[in-house]
RNA sequence: GUGGUCGUAGCUCAGUUGGUUAGAGCAUCAGGUUGUGAUCCUGAGGGUCGGGGGUUCGAAUCCCCUCGAUCACCCCA
């Protein structure tokens, strides 16, 4: 009576083929990018204290109000990352390695958000990391490395905004001419911005809501307030950009939705996309943050690209399509004995992609499975095969069937792969 | 968390102003004589119409609740 019934919670679901190898491709793909360009990579838990996350910033939603958190038997507070930098800076103060840290990682990240398009509770993102050195020539391969993948995956369909926070020590000034400008005019600001402006005046800027278009156009802009040296490291992450060619755009009202960064950040858009959440990745500089967690005072720059929303901006282009794992082989076999299974163990060693049927099925049923499985070539047997040591390969498209030696079979069969 | 739309077979959907055993296409399976796929023909299986309650002689159809999906706001990957 009580028929139990589960699925998938809310904002996660389950990948099927061929969705799920296309998504193994994009993050291999993204792997031999980042190890082309000297990344290791990091494979840290998938949770933590919680004071690892609590220092993104206490007034992001990330932490306020969208993160797993949890006690373990003992009382431990923890919680499921929501991203992975702050797991990167801690494993950077755990670990000490030399720097400049270069590493990168693929995997799943958690936030309780209400589901949608191209938002999930659990999603997948790349990343690379970079700790141990303030050269912007880092920020500026981090966001080649993000670039030259992207191309690799073949979506051309993106814009880079670019932008710099300056340091904390100019930011005081900065926002108090924020404060003061917004102030100024609060009777126009609507009211959802009047409650960021309390928490944090930066953020503001970011608001997409019509009514304070006008208002952040004519905010003051941080690139007036910069000091001489996040100038000059602005200047060299623009032409280091330049000079490899890298198209960007420079958002003076780009901020980001974490607390910890400075100077450059930078945000990858997808113009094909029509779904609110455009943004298919981002990242920048977060001078700061492994001390806060307790290491160094080492600064850092990284990325992370959303997995899913690079791949929803991929479909937009209809490009990158699921790779192909299906079978070359398929064992067609009606003796009731060993044989399939002797000969496709002999066929899969020698390296093929080799399915059949089971459960004793017709010939006729098994031939229809292999025409649908879309391998390439048959290997027929049946009774007579069996007795007179042969098999039947027959090519699943106009070529003729043979019959050959069994002990030729993988040889034969190979043959069949050359053309 | 707030709001809009939606929820009928594995998939895509149809179901007229509430009226008899809820349909189609695709898919699946089995046949169309002796061991051979994609086409074609025939047949079969498969649904407590998301779940619960209510109105009614009668509900997939009307009302309420609930769960889920989806889109948007917020925020972000």
């Amino acid at each position: 009576m009580a028929r139990v019934s589960f699925q998938t919670l809310p904002g996660t679901r389950d990948l099927l083929p061929p969705a799920s190898d296309r998504m193994r491709a994009l993050v291999q793909a993204f792997a031999a990018e980042a190890e082309q360009a000297g990344f290791g990579q990091i494979v840290p838990p998938m949770f933590e204290d919680l004071g690892v996350f609590t220092r993104l910033g206490e007034a992001t939603d990330v932490v306020k109000k969208e993160l797993y958190a949890f006690e373990d038997m003992g009382g431990r507070k923890q919680a499921l990352r929501p991203e992975f930098t702050a797991s990167v800076c801690r494993a950077y103060a755990q670990h000490r390695p030399l720097t400049p840290w270069k590493t990168w990682y693929a995997g799943p990240a958690f936030r309780q958000e209400k589901p949608q398009k191209g938002r999930y509770r659990q999603f997948d993102q790349v990343g690379a990391e970079v700790i141990g050195s303030h050269d912007p020539d880092l920020d500026v391969e981090l966001i080649a490395l993000a670039w030259r993948f992207y191309q690799r995956v073949g979506l051309t369909n993106i814009t880079l905004l670019l932008n710099t926070l300056g340091d904390k020590a100019e930011r005081p000034a900065y926002l108090a001419a924020l404060q003061d400008h917004f102030n100024a005019n609060l009777d126009s600001l609507s009211e959802k911005s009047r409650e960021t402006l309390a928490i944090n005046p930066l953020r503001v800027l970011d608001s997409k809501r019509p009514p304070d278009q006008p208002l952040i156009e004519a905010a003051p802009k941080i690139l007036d307030f910069l000091s001489e040296d996040a100038a000059k490291a602005f200047e060299r992450v623009k032409a280091g950009l330049d000079t490899l060619g890298v198209a960007y755009e420079v958002a003076p009202r780009l901020v980001r939705g974490l607390d910890y960064y400075t100077r450059t950040t930078f945000e990858f858009v997808g113009s094909g996309l029509d779904a609110a959440q455009n943004a298919v990745g981002g990242g920048g500089r977060y001078d700061g943050l492994v001390a806060d967690l307790g290491g160094p005072d080492e600064p850092g720059v990284g990325f992370a690209l959303g997995v899913d929303r690079t791949l929803l901006a991929l479909d937009a282009e209809d490009a990158f399509p699921a790779a192909d794992c299906q079978p070359q082989v398929f064992l067609v076999c009606t003796t009731g004995g060993f044989e399939a299974m002797v000969a496709s163990d002999e066929l899969r060693r020698a390296g093929l992609r080799v399915d059949r049927s089971f459960d004793h099925r017709s010939m006729k049923a098994q031939m229809k499975a292999a025409n649908r499985s879309n391998a390439q070539v048959a290997v027929i047997i049946g009774p007579d095969e069996a007795e007179n040591g042969t098999v039947s390969i027959r090519p699943l498209d106009d070529r003729p069937q043979f019959s050959t030696g069994r002990s030729e079979m993988t040889e034969k069969v190979k043959e069949q792969f050359l053309s």
